[in-house]
DNA sequence: CGGCGTTTTGAGAGAGCTCAACATCGGTGG
DNA sequence: CCACCGATGTTGAGCTCTCTCAAAACGCCG
């Protein structure tokens, strides 16, 4: 979802760069949001700490991705963004963003078209899970992201992160595909995938 | 995620109630959105048809969901609505919702905002996904929707709707909650569940 | 060539799903 | 008031499937 659509160049012109460590904190919950990050490299987790002390993971963000969206319509972060690895962020300053939205109506609209389709992404996203089987998750998968055609997907990252995607470890990952190339369902060139005859039912 | 706070009132005053037998199609992939639904009783699935004939379905919509909120900004529907059991549903024109926001500054933030807020639910929902043990999901669970005491929450459905929300068999959640229950963790008193101690990591 | 990460295959165990039976509760009507 | 009925809540037993731990082949780059 790169986000070059959507913003204006004069909230584009304001944006810097940062760059974290692993393990460090992009802001802590608490904190007032000032700015609204996209992900360039590395990952960020969000995360709540409870009362007993533990980590709630809620969120991981990867490469394209932004994170603190709704922050920008309240006072207060409500979770941790704390760096998985090595990470550089773009920061969009909250102000900017606002009043870009106030005066460029055609760029507030199209903030929230955005956001309209990451609710719809996160939703078949969400219905994913809900299939145990990881082949039915794969199929699921290859239905929805097909392009064009209908039959083939082409993947961005590895098959492990092909595997993070999906919810799966990278062993079930292998053996499913392995599973369905073996029985003449989908065929694999490096990074594609493409669907060959139905899934008997 | 009552949808009476964002929508104005000249907007909410064009709505009008739809009812869907089971199976009966909303809206079928390629028409022009002419509406934004919210969905009062029953389901609807959203899903397509791949090339194979085979239905892929991207979510399940429930009361109090709103469906069709990327369609507002598309000007065709990219996948079918179809009504899973009887169905009533509040329809608003898609015109004079995109009037009021171009009128009313406060009702487009109001939207965006809530959209903004969704995205971050869905979000926490499907880390929560990704959390293999029932256990960990229930205190997954707890931890992100424990109220201003940090220790209870308050169901809203039946137990059964919560093990539908948390992606576990009715079945499952029950001894989870009673296995934790037997160790002290939590207490549960009619629709209520109290967390008592940390967990033990 | 040597090292590192990805890809692949193997074996075993655990956890949730499925099927099944039963208890409980609330509403409905005789 | 009681019998009936459907939906929710609860427990039992077995099975399947993925996860986990392990190890080896493969590819890439210094």
């Amino acid at each position: 979802m790169p986000n070059h659509d959507w913003l204006p160049a004069s909230v584009r012109a304001k944006a810097s760069e940062r760059k974290l460590k692993s393990g460090a904190a992009l802001f802590r919950q608490g904190d007032r949001p000032v700015s609204f990050y996209e992900i360039v490299t590395g990952r960020v987790r969000l995360s709540r700490v409870d009362r007993a002390g533990r980590e709630v993971v809620l969120y991981v963000a990867g490469p394209g991705e932004t994170i603190a969206e709704a922050s920008l319509f309240s006072t207060v972060y409500h979770c941790d963004a704390i760096a998985g690895s090595a990470a550089t962020l773009r920061a969009f300053p909250k102000a900017a963003l606002l009043a870009a939205f106030d005066k460029d109506r055609k760029a507030a609209q199209a903030f929230t078209a955005t956001l309209a389709r990451q609710v719809m992404n996160l939703r078949t996203r969400l219905e994913q899970r809900n299939i145990r089987s990881a082949r039915d998750r794969v199929r699921h998968y290859l239905g929805v992201h097909a392009g064009a055609d209908g039959r083939s997907v082409t993947l961005r990252g590895t098959l492990k992160d092909f595997a993070a995607e999906l919810g799966l470890t990278h062993e079930a990952l292998y053996r499913t595909l392995a599973g369905m190339a073996r029985g003449g369902e989908i065929r694999r060139d490096r990074g594609k995938i493409t669907l060959l005859r139905a899934p008997k039912v």
